[in-house]
DNA sequence: TAAGGGCTTTCGGCACGCCTAAATCTTGGC
DNA sequence: GCCAAGATTTAGGCGTGCCGAAAGCCCTTA
């Protein structure tokens, strides 16, 4: 099997991701819109995934992952996380800051240079964001967590990832003291006109855009 | 002018390194033998570079950066030696075993990381095999040196450099107790019989092969 | 000074990864 | 059960960066 391109390294973290917290088969054309592509090249792309043995996919089906593509893909999302984690922990930035450098260097750095990053942090489980990192093996410890946006009002826990999507939101958020590990209850929950409201552990409200809401997973 | 690709400045970062030692002009077939690639395929780019300003050329003639190609060269090689530099002194890597990391990290990296990396260094003005890194403005601090393969007996004088481009030759010296900033005494001069003869300051004799001294720089 | 050898360039091709436009397939709604 | 909207695929193209083969230039040597 020949060494991935990192083009191919993105469509597999791609897939990956979709259903790493939603357990949703992708299609071509929402592949396509989350790689910011047309989807004619997704179609020869997958083709050439296909043949390589990374993925399943039965023409005008969704796509699938084989084994292969799995482990292929949670490679890739370990190196983007452990340099993610890098980042902040060693280097200065903030954790707002960090998926852009992350998306390229994950296709760059070495494999003894990620072990360096790995153990300089002391194999970190979690990236700044609350992501699992997948262990060298490509196991992967996962939390059941739920979306904030669907939780209930009453509903306590933790914060325990906050997608990385958006930089603005998390920004907000940083500065609304909202983190990964942040305890909060639910007073409000979302409806289509009113915001979501929490509650911290200091007794303070916050008021949270729908969109924020669904960027925000806490426990279950 | 717009932004450089890899390949890009793999060539400018090349033709700088041939005359950074000895000012010599390179030609494009010496340019192709470096770079591993087909003389054709550096006429090609070439006419690109010299279409975006980087670089001089008259038909069949030597190569030759101009000011904007110098000032692109020289962030190129800021990056790999402060990455150099970083892969030594935080990450745990022998200086043998950078190069070809810092190859692939000098095309990945943002300015914002970059910084960061000479920040959290101090500022470093050498990197691990001696080579004066250069500021943040592309100026160089030069010192005078001479190849170790001309000196004559009796030069003494500190190891300047030592190029990285054979990293067994490295190990070699290392285990020799030969880096940068080492003092050491030509006892006897290379010919073409004998190998090179240096003293170092405890007293201990070392031969080194021709290719080894083809590679250090002493101080004049 | 003319020829030949060594560089350099030109030419046609290829792989990759993307595009748009035009087929083609699938499926939900009537 | 059919049909059209929407998704997917095919077809043809483009830019980048590489290749080998062939043509062209330069210059040294006889």
């Amino acid at each position: 099997m020949k060494q991935s391109t990192p083009a191919a390294e993105d469509y597999l973290k791609t897939i990956y991701g979709h259903t790493e917290w939603q357990p949703n088969l992708i299609t071509p054309s929402v592949l396509a819109a989350r790689l910011g592509i047309a989807p004619s090249s997704v179609t020869e792309m997958v083709k050439k995934l296909a043949a390589a043995g990374l993925l399943h996919h039965v023409p005008y089906g969704p796509l699938m992952l084989t084994p292969a593509g799995l482990r292929a893909a949670t490679a890739v999302v370990r190196r983007h996380r452990l340099i993610e984690t890098w980042l902040v922990r060693d280097m200065g930035f903030h954790w707002d800051e960090v998926h852009e450098e992350a998306e390229v260097l994950e296709h760059s750095i070495s494999d003894r240079l990620l072990d360096a990053m790995d153990a300089r942090l002391g194999h970190p489980a979690h990236d700044p964001h609350g992501d699992p990192i997948p262990d060298a093996n490509g196991a992967v410890a996962r939390e059941p967590a739920i979306l904030l946006a669907q939780a209930t009002a009453g509903h306590s826990g933790r914060v325990l990832r906050i997608s990385d999507k958006d930089s603005a939101i998390l920004r907000d958020l940083a500065t609304d003291s909202i983190g990964p590990g942040s305890a909060l209850t639910v007073v409000e929950a979302l409806t289509v006109v009113e915001p979501l409201t929490v509650r911290l552990p200091d007794g303070q409200i916050r008021q949270l855009s729908p969109a924020a809401a669904e960027l925000i997973w806490v426990s279950a």
